[in-house]
Order: C-alpha cells, then sequence, then structure tokens
DNA sequence: TAGTGGTCTAGACCACTCT
DNA sequence: GAGTGGTCTAGACCACTAC
C-alpha cells in the first residue's frame, strides 16, 4: 500500500519544502497547478497536501490557498506567563483580538470549577495571532466575585493572568488541566479562517487559588499544527 | 457553507451514534450501504466520515470498517502509574504486547538526555490496548547504567516504571514532557491497524533522577480520539 | 470468495478571496 | 472578474479482511 500514488506526490512535495524559499510568500502553487503538474486529479492531490497537513508541515487558509506552516510554537500551559511574552521570546510577532465580553452562564466552566451550572460569569473571548496567522481562539469565564468589575477596565491585549495577579492579588496556586485531539468547529474554524472539521488541538484549564476557591476557567482551540505543548516537572506529584 | 450535504450526514449520523445499540457491535453499516442510504456517493459519505472521526466520534480500523468510538481515556503522563492501572481504574481492560526489544542508538532520545547522539540504549517497543483495541504504540530508550540487565529479565507486559523503581531502586524526579498533535506515520498507523495518515496524538517524555542523571525516553503515538491528556499541578512552577 | 475500505479518474458547479 | 479552494458526481480497480 506504500506505493500510492498520493504518497508519492507528498515524498516530492515534502522534498521541495525543504527548501522554503521555493516558495513565494511560503505560498504553494494552486491545487490545479500542481495536479497538472504531477499529471493527476485534484482529488488525489488533494490527498497529499491532507496527508502533508496531518504532519504539521503545510496548511491552507479557507479559500486562499496552501502555506508552509513555519514552526511549531512551545507551550508551557501550566504556566500563566503571557501569551505575548513566550511568542516573544521565542522570536515570534504576537498579536491578539478581543471578540467579545460578556456576562454569561456556561455550565461546562461551572463544573469544571465546582459551581452551580447557572452561575453567571465573566467571559472574554478573544483571538491571537502568531506572526499575523490566526493560531488560537480563546474563550475565557472568571468568577465575579474574585475580580470585581474586570470586565470594564481590563486590558485583555495583554496578560489576563497578570491582570488578575496584578489588579486583584489573585494567586493562580491549583490548575487542572485537560487537552485533547478534536476537529474544529464552525465557530473556531471560521475565526481561525480555515475549513470546518480542520485537525485542532483543544487545551481546557481550571485555576483555583489556595485556598482551592475557583478563579477561571478556558477553553482554548489551537490550529492542530501551530503548537507543541511542554511541560516540565520536578518531584512527583 | 455550512450546508454542504455532507454536514447534514454528520448531523444525521450523528443523530444515530447517540444510541450505540443501534449499531451491532458498534460496526457502523459498509460505506457503500451508507452512501446508498443516504442517496450519495462514497466520496461525500466518506467526507461526513472523515468529519466524524476527526470529532472522536467514529474511528475506523484499516479495510475492516468504521466503528462507534468508546469514551477517551483520562491519561496523565506525569505519574508514573503504570497503563494497566489507571486503565483498569476507569473500567476498560488493558493489554500489553511486547513488539521489540533490542539496544540501539537513537538520536533524539540521546539528546532529550543531554547525551551523545550515538550512545546505545535499551530499547523496549510495546502496543498497548483499551478493551481490545489498540490504541498507543509506543517506544522506550533507557540509559543501560540505569538498569543493567533490564533487557534479559523485565516483565515488560507489566509497568516497567514500577519494575525500574522496585528492582533497581530509581527515583522518577524530574519529567519532562512534550506532546503535540500529529497523523501517524507508517510504522504506528501498521501497528495500531489504521490507515497511514490518521490523525494521531505523540507524547515524548524525558526522565531524570534526582541528581539529574538521565534516566529513560520514551516516544507514544496515540489514537487521537483514544484519550484525553489530564494534569494536576499545585503551586507554580 | 465475497465484502470492505483505500485509491483514483475526469470532469462539474459553487462560495469565497483578491485586486 | 479571475482565481482559489470546497464540494460533489458516477463510476472504476486494487489490497486486504473475514469466512
Amino acid at each position: 500500500m506504500s506505493d500510492a500514488y498520493y504518497l508519492h506526490l507528498t515524498d516530492r512535495l515534502r522534498e521541495q519544502l525543504k527548501d522554503p524559499d521555493a516558495f513565494e510568500d511560503g505560498r504553494l502553487p494552486s491545487e490545479r497547478v500542481l495536479a497538472e503538474r504531477f499529471d493527476t486529479t485534484r482529488v488525489t492531490l488533494r490527498q497529499a497536501l491532507g496527508q502533508l497537513e496531518g504532519e504539521g508541515r503545510i496548511h491552507r487558509s479557507n479559500r486562499r490557498g496552501w502555506f508552509v506552516s513555519p514552526p511549531r510554537l512551545d507551550y508551557d500551559p501550566t504556566r500563566d506567563s503571557g501569551f505575548n511574552d513566550y511568542v516573544t521570546a521565542q522570536g515570534r510577532r504576537p498579536r491578539t483580538e478581543v471578540l467579545l465580553t460578556d456576562v454569561q452562564a456556561y455550565p461546562p466552566a461551572a463544573q469544571a470549577l465546582g459551581l452551580a451550572a447557572q452561575t453567571p460569569l465573566y467571559h472574554i473571548r478573544r483571538r491571537r495571532f502568531v506572526d499575523e496567522r490566526a493560531v488560537l481562539s480563546e474563550s475565557m469565564w472568571v468568577v465575579p466575585e474574585r475580580a470585581p468589575g474586570l470586565l470594564e477596565e481590563g486590558q485583555f491585549g495583554v496578560s489576563l493572568w497578570a491582570e488578575l495577579r496584578g489588579r486583584y492579588g489573585l494567586t493562580l496556586a491549583h490548575r487542572e488541566l485537560r487537552f485533547y485531539s478534536e476537529s474544529l468547529g464552525e465557530q473556531a474554524a471560521r475565526e481561525l479562517g480555515v475549513a470546518m472539521g480542520s485537525p485542532g488541538l483543544t487545551v481546557r484549564r481550571a485555576t483555583f487559588d489556595e485556598q482551592h476557591r475557583p478563579i477561571g476557567y478556558d477553553e482554548e482551540r489551537w490550529l492542530h499544527n501551530a503548537l507543541c505543548i511542554t511541560v516540565t516537572l520536578k518531584n512527583k506529584p
């Protein structure tokens, strides 16, 4: 089965991808051009592109084209250092857009925090970019009692955690993280400018203070090949 | 774009999947049958199946068919409790096969452990099952000085970490973990009985003792929808 | 041997982006 | 308006699994 033609195409494309300068603006030729060049149909060519997408080497922007993927971002979700900090530290350019702030009940957040399902929570939805590529769609819910007035004044473009620490004196003492691989749903796909069903990685995080009182909960939807999650642990848990 | 026909198919199939008893042995009807039932072609039907696969609801076994996926396994890679233990604790049935043991140099392992690239290491390759579904293909490299004679006597079907702790008195004090989403390569796909390019999740882990001497390194390739990685942290790192 | 999914052809139309 | 990827048709043959 290793002699499928689309696998030959992935081999040849992989070879070409080793020289990133071969593609202007990191953009691949159109599917029709590639299909003709390799003397095959778009269906087969797309199978090869899908394979390389799964490997994390290329990605697509909805109806715009295929692009060479940059190296994955290293991301340590156990730290509350800001997105801007670690993106910059890796020589990349961060940007954040606030899409929405409101007050809403969100049962999954409430459950993770041990609250009643209909508890109203501050809600902030953001979209984050690395080198002007949208890689992360994030929703954060904060317990209002822990950060009264947060929505009125917060600079959400910067680190929300820094805000919680600095302005409200909160200590993030206890964290429960879950991550899993799941394709992107309609909303996240739209916000990230990719086709629905594109591969994604989800991070959910519940945070508590020293007295184990709930602080907040967030859900992050990443483009699957944009990141590598890194965790370093001393001692046994 | 939300009115694509394959999305209607996913909706209808999702509905049917809510009643698992509707499928004998958790097996879906064949692609040809489903395509006819929904009055479409196999190409479109497969697009719908691929979508549900990405969502983690169904999975395929190479050339055997499509199956309803069981709930994800919760997995905490920061603990060295054995696979058998946490699978059993979740009411599932674990099984392990040893595929290979040998001595080899593996530069990525050596690099992660801070050793010379060509350092010979004990190597153990295993395949692990949950409820008789192969979900994990794993390679482990151990520094020979830390566990002399490991390959001669080890019971690799049980916990390798328990072996290292019990027989060699090793303390796993420091761990460096990396995980990322990446489609399965040829070897892992074959071992897991899925098509090459199927979505996967990779976990890499380097382990050190209290003196920060390297103990071992392992690479795990999971079926992407078989697990949810869970990490709980007290205090700030 | 029958049935399955895996691969592939040669087209077509549509929704969207770019300029 | 030109070009792109997204979706879809109606077939075909092949490699492999299960019996």
